[in-house]
Order: structure tokens, then sequence, then C-alpha cells
DNA sequence: GCACAACATGACCCCTCGGTCATCTTCTCG
DNA sequence: CGAGAAGATGACCGAGGGGTCATGTTGTGC
């Protein structure tokens, strides 16, 4: 997408590094999240700093294509799920997917917990996300595997909460997410119980044009 | 505690000044998170920010008396609820209270998310409220309000998933945490399931001295 | 009201971070 | 192989953070 459409051949070196960078920037967002210094970055990728920089101009910019990577297999996934059977089973699946994805990446934990620092493509990427999560929920709505008031938001939402319950586990029990999992799954399960507080929350907008949600925080 | 315990008389100015000290950083750490600045804190009491490390020698000095504060009235809710006599509602009662604290302060939250930054009597603050939540769950099992495999760990770490999950939702509607702890706890409830994956948690320790689960990371 | 200790002040230090750019190196093409 | 452009490098910049300290100010006991 980036290199060999038009005239202008690649050279090999930088061929070579850039896909060491986004190697390294993989891991390195992974395992420390998005507060991770370019330096470190450049390091793990044996590289100098201005390296980095020229291959992404800003931070953002080279945490935005890591995190569409992420985001693309999700929703691939997400995609899939739709089309199967048992609603019910899909939604559960899509979302352990979902957490263990939060669980092995804490820059993906940062981007979806607070959507201070974005690329429009991302946050394009989440909105279209939450609405195949939308269309799953329904159908697992429709098919009685959920109660009747849960929507594609609260799932949604769930998936970092569950994630974030689970983190403090994570060294000894990279997989402890499933029991909260399960908790969270029978509680959105139960018929015969009253209407939940609150009405269903409003779909997310991450990438509305009208600006109203800006970044507002430090 | 600090003050005038010993022949030394402190200033008037002093003691206004700590004051206000302590309400500027409550309010700030609240809004804005640990990351706050002490040039933040020492501006909103209106004071210099010389004055402020003249009263807390350090910002995790600061942080931790405020953190104390809340710990302490967090700590004395848990053990009234723990003579009432529906032990069901009185863990969702220490529940409600604890993410709504979570929910108005954001100090609270990384505080209790992260352990990496913490004095020793914040981290035994927290072992203490854990064991006190430890019994009120223990009580919400023998009156079958909660599962069998339900523990006070499991309960300790759905307050930050709660809170984490309803936090997108804060703006709109800062009470939105209801409708999530309402899922969660027909979750616990949930009878006649299969037995949750994973063994219960075990307890969480803040202040273990043997230094194993020391902060690692950045 | 005086003297002095306690206190308040803000310029300053050192550090880290994202980002820049003059300079040097290396790949590529003829 | 040689020229030249694309790429790599790391010293450098400004912002902002926690923390310090010489200096100026003020409350207090005599």
């Amino acid at each position: 997408m980036t290199g060999r459409t038009a005239a202008v051949q690649a050279r090999s070196d930088s061929v070579r590094n850039r896909r060491l960078l986004l190697q390294a920037a993989n891991e390195a967002f992974a395992e420390c999240g998005v507060d991770v210094s370019m330096h470190m970055v450049a390091q793990r990728a044996g590289v100098a700093k201005g390296t980095v920089f020229r291959h992404f101009p800003t931070k953002d910019d080279l945490l935005a294509e890591i995190m569409m990577q992420l985001l693309d297999r999700l929703l691939e996934t997400a995609d899939r799920l739709l089309r199967a059977d048992d609603a019910g089973r899909a939604l559960k699946d899509f979302m352990g997917h979902g957490i263990g994805l939060l669980a092995a990446d804490r820059a993906f934990c940062d981007v979806i917990g607070r959507p201070s620092l974005q690329h429009t493509n991302v946050r394009e990427a989440i909105d279209r996300l939450c609405d195949t999560v939308e269309d799953l929920t329904a159908r697992a709505r429709e098919q009685r595997a959920v109660r009747g008031d849960i929507t594609g938001t609260d799932i949604v939402l769930l998936l970092g909460g569950i994630h974030q319950t689970a983190q403090p586990l994570l060294d000894r029990e990279p997989r402890a997410w499933e029991r909260f999992l399960e908790i969270a799954f029978d509680g959105l399960r139960a018929r015969d119980r009253p209407a939940l507080p609150h009405p269903p929350p409003a779909q997310l907008r991450m990438a509305d044009p009208s600006g109203v949600s800006a970044p507002t925080r430090t």
C-alpha cells in the first residue's frame, strides 16, 4: 500500500528498517502501552531515533498503523462469527477473542480505553467494529441467548471492563479473564430479572464529523 | 496527626496552606488522575510550588495522604455493612459505594488499577479493605446470595472492572455503572450453572514484606 | 515592637519526551 | 565504478515534569 505503486522504488534497507520498526513497535506498544518512548522503539528495532520519524512522521502515525492491523483482524473475526449458527456462542467467542487481544496488548487497552489520542481511520475502524458487534448482539438477542435489553454498546464496553477486572491476575494466570467472562455472560443471559437500570447506552461514535466529543482532557 | 502533638506549634498560615493544599490536591487528583502536575496542584491551592514540597516532600506523600482518606472512608463503610442482615444486599451496596468512588476520582482508579506507585500504609489499607470484602463475600455466600465459588478477590477485582465498563459513559450518565453492576451481580448470583473456569483467584496482597511483587514495569 | 525561626517563593537543576535537521552513509542505476 | 539521491544518524531543541534552595516574607513569643 505504501511502497511500490509509484515509479519510485523503495530502497532495500528502507524496506527492511520499516519492517523491523513495525515489529519492534508492535512488541514495545504491546508490552508497555502507548506511553513507551520513540527512543525505546528505535532501540528495539536497532535503528536511530531519526529513522523512526522518517518512516512515521509522528508517534500517532506509528501507533495508528499498528492499531489498524489489530482492529482489522478483530473486525475480520467479528464478520466471520456473524455467520455462525449459534449466535450466543458466537457473541461469547467474539468477546473472548477481543479480551484476549486486550490482555496481550497494553496499547490496545489504552487506545480503546480513552479516545484522547487518535487517527481518523482508527476511529472509523472502531466505529465499524461497533456496528458489527451491534449485529452480533442483535442476533444473540433474537435467539434469546442474551436478555432483550442488551445492546452492542453494552458488549463493547464489557470487553474493556472484563479485561480490566482480570488484569491484576494477568501475570499469574494469563487467561484469568475467562472466569469473569463467564460471570458476565451469566449476567447477560439472566432471564426472569427486573429491567436494568438506565436505558441501553447509545452507540459509541468516535469518528463523528461534528466534532462534539473531541478530546478534552490532558 | 501531624501538626500539634509535639512542643512545636504550627504557624497559622502553615496550617491554612496545608488545608488548602489537601483540598486542591483532592480535586486535582480526582479530576485528572495521578498524572496531574505538582505545579497544577500548587496553582489550584493558590500557593507556590515550593510550598507544596514543604508540606509533602514528594508527590507520592501527597497522593498517599489523599488516598488514605478515601480508603479509610471506604473501609468504614465496609465495616458497617458487615453488620447488616441481608448480606447479599450489603455486598451489592458496598460494590455500589466503591464503584461510585472510582467514578468520582480518577486518581483512585489509577492507584487501585496499577500498584506501581505506592506508600506502605496505602498498601496496607488496601489489604485491610480486601480482608473486609472477603468477610462481606463470605456472608453473602453463606446466605446463598452469590454462588459458592465467588471470593472476595472476585469482588474487589470486579469493582475496577465494572467502573471501567461504564467509564466511557461517565460524561453523559454519571451513574451508568449501575446498569453494569446489575448485570454483574446477576452473574454472581447465577445458580444452576457449571463451575467457573480457573480456581478462585488468590487473595491480592499489596504489602507483602517478601517484596516478590515489587513494581517491575515503567 | 523587636528578633528570629518558621514559612513561602519562584528561579533553577536535571531528566525525559516528541520532534528536527545538518551531516554522513549506503543503496541503486547507468 | 562512480555519481547522486534516498536514507540513516544522533546532537540538538523546546516543553514540561519532579524536586531543590538561596532569598525574601510573616507570624509569634518575649
